[in-house]
DNA sequence: CAGGACATCCTACACACGTAGGACATTGCA
DNA sequence: TGCAATGTCCTACGTGTGTAGGATGTCCTG
């Protein structure tokens, strides 16, 4: 039996890593730590350089010389992180049945205008598609 | 700065056996190996028995002996399971903002009238606390 | 020009997970 | 009764992740 592929989805630090680097788009290494202390998670400058590293070597960012500094750029955009780790739950633990899911958070949440409005945007276009089938 | 914990929630291949237990409730090695291989993920029985092993120190499950063999118990429902993992992506990649993602899968999945109907039922139900506030 | 302040690179280490082999006990059966 | 099968336990190894130290290069400043 061959090792499973490691799990695509980014997770942990190296996603906390990651985020910051998508709120600057492009940015060195100091800017990432820094924003990483401002936001209560201090990692040391070297830990914050081996988790961009590491995002390189994955694909999920870029890096690019500047004159002296290292310039790192995010590549993949938070709505496929969201995507990939949300097919993982759902294959996982939901076995397929996400739309219930999906249900179940609505439900058990308080909802703002915002949210209602997008929400009968979605009844609206089902009862479009089902109409024309 | 210390290690940070490792996640709580179960993931890959534990998970997956953890799952056939719960469907099992109490089972031996065998059984549980069993299952696996009938759902297509083959493992040595010892890889089984070291998950299991695994998931009785994280106190996901309990080993009683009966006789000779080794029965494991599941103790942790999966909707416990379930809520852990949604409440760590959540955390991870909606900032908190689950009802975010609820619509996202509700956006991404074909609805079926059910589906439609449950809803129409939150819409109308979040107007009706609008209103009433 | 020397010494500190940074930036970069390389290396390391502990722990979790995925995977499983080998040793030893027990037991059903030829 | 002795051997093959089965169950259990212990140990191990590779890889990924979290964490960071040390070496080295460069540059600003006194």
């Amino acid at each position: 039996m061959s090792p499973r592929d490691p799990p695509s989805a980014l997770s942990g630090v190296m996603l906390d890593v990651y985020r910051k680097l998508l709120e600057l788009r492009t940015a060195d290494v100091k800017s990432v730590a820094t924003r990483l202390d401002e936001s209560g998670r201090s990692l040391a400058y070297t830990t914050v350089q081996t988790m961009l590293n590491r995002l390189v070597d994955k694909g999920h960012a870029r890096s690019t010389r500047s004159g002296k500094k290292l310039l790192y750029t995010a590549l993949t955009p938070l709505a496929q992180l969201r995507r990939t780790r949300l097919r993982e739950l759902v294959d996982d633990l939901y076995d397929g049945a996400s739309t219930e899911l999906g249900l179940q958070l609505l439900r058990s949440r308080k909802l703002s205008s915002d949210d209602l409005a997008a929400l009968e945007a979605i009844v609206a276009k089902a009862r479009k598609g089902r109409r024309s089938e």
